[in-house]
DNA sequence: TTAGAATAAATTGTATACAAACTCCGCATT
DNA sequence: AATGCGGAGTTTGTATACAATTTATTCTAA
């Protein structure tokens, strides 16, 4: 009983009950992380009702969802698009993690056992194996369901929510700003970061932790000389 | 007066239009935070739409974006009722403040201006005049306001729209924990604050905050004590 | 009298209809 | 040719109707 409500506030995203908003909200978040929906891609809800079977009202309240995480932007009465965070969002996006993350892995070494330990193991193993693989997409998201899972350990839940938050958007970022060539390849420093953690040793952990987010950063081209031809993007803040 | 709803014009984000859904949300977020309406009381959703003359629709958007914030919770065919954290919440609730109004507090000894301390002295003003009058109710939500306006001040959208959703968590726990003869009084520390703010000592403001918020801490019945006679708040936690 | 089941009432969840707002496209004007 | 102005068509915003679920009530049986 108290391990069911245990589990419960365990799950992240997909456990128990799927009602249908659920599904719709899912899909359309990995859809976004994964980049099958690029940024600023419109997103039409009749359209989206016929695809998922269900209607307006389910795929709006979805998309409010969406935009209560500022995964989506919504415009009044111009509908939703898919967020394009610029440069200068981006920056901010990464300093707040910063933020977030070490409190979350000072609190976790507090908290975590062996059970623990092997929970996030096998979330960084499943990662690794889609890099290991190709599968670019999949595995910028078990990155970031690795970064959720140690702010669910830190056992505080609105730290969590906000976690949730800004992975989703440090994800979005990182899809559109990354530089192409270098892989991800994040699942090395996040075997690094477990081990401190299971050691305890918090000062260890937490410099892991802040290198892992500078090295993230340095990976992305955030030096504004993204002056190219898409006009879009360069003027994406404007009717923000 | 003209200085009440002139602080009330500050307000963070709503700059220029109201559209329904945001007026019903503004009304019942105010009326939860200056307990109108107490925790665990039940939100019937047909009611509120009569009260405030609109359909059910525009209700249940309300509803989703307060519950969004955990400022009132959904249970799934059940309706809505207002949240009442529990002591173990309003400790992790104090915990993330911290976190986020000691980076908060550096950023912004970084970005104010003069023109950025004046408006928080308004507001601090604005807060003086609620508690000196014995309205205690409108006191927290400026009191409120005040964390809000400086976390607006870092320039960093993540950490604003966190600290909104603690602010709302706080004054919710405030509201049911603080001891009822002590008066708020935090105006003072505000100002202080401010001094700090304004010297650019960002050291000393950063320490005052957290002494701020260990103030807020230490009016609060959170010893567990509070076996008294109301079974809800008691067993709130149970199907949760 | 109390416990339990069946039923009635009330409340929430979803779909749809209609109204309001915006977008797109053609046309006139400079 | 470029700009500005309608009007048709599309998309979003809101209200309402109906279905599904929960809650309250009544009635029966021990």
């Amino acid at each position: 009983m108290s391990q069911l409500s245990e589990m419960k506030k365990v799950d992240i995203k997909k456990g128990g009950k799927k009602t249908q908003d659920d599904i719709v909200y899912a899909h359309i978040f990995d859809a976004i992380l994964e980049q099958r929906l690029a940024p600023a891609t419109k997103l039409n809800e009749e359209s989206l009702g016929e695809i998922f079977g269900v209607s307006r009202t389910i795929i709006r309240r979805a998309l409010s969802r969406l935009s209560y995480e500022q995964v989506v932007v919504i415009r009044p009465n111009r509908g939703a698009v898919v967020a394009s965070p610029s440069i200068e969002d981006t920056r901010g996006i990464l300093f707040a993690r910063r933020v977030v993350e070490k409190a979350v892995t000072e609190l976790v070494c507090d908290h975590a056992g062996n059970a623990q330990i092997e929970q996030l193991k096998k979330c960084v193993r499943a990662e690794q194996a889609c890099f290991d693989s190709g599968d670019r997409a999949a595995g910028i998201r078990l990155s970031g369901e690795f970064h959720l899972l140690l702010a669910q350990m830190a056992n505080n839940p609105p730290l969590l929510s906000f976690q949730r938050s800004l992975v989703s958007l440090s994800s979005l970022a990182i899809a559109q700003y990354e530089s192409n060539a270098k892989s991800h390849c994040s699942y090395d420093e996040h075997f690094e970061l477990i081990d401190a953690i299971a050691k305890g040793d918090k000062d260890l952990a937490v410099q892991l932790m802040m290198h892992h987010l500078d090295h993230i950063q340095d990976k992305l081209n955030l030096d504004g000389d993204t002056a190219t031809s898409d006009l879009k993007a360069i003027f994406s803040n404007v009717c923000k």
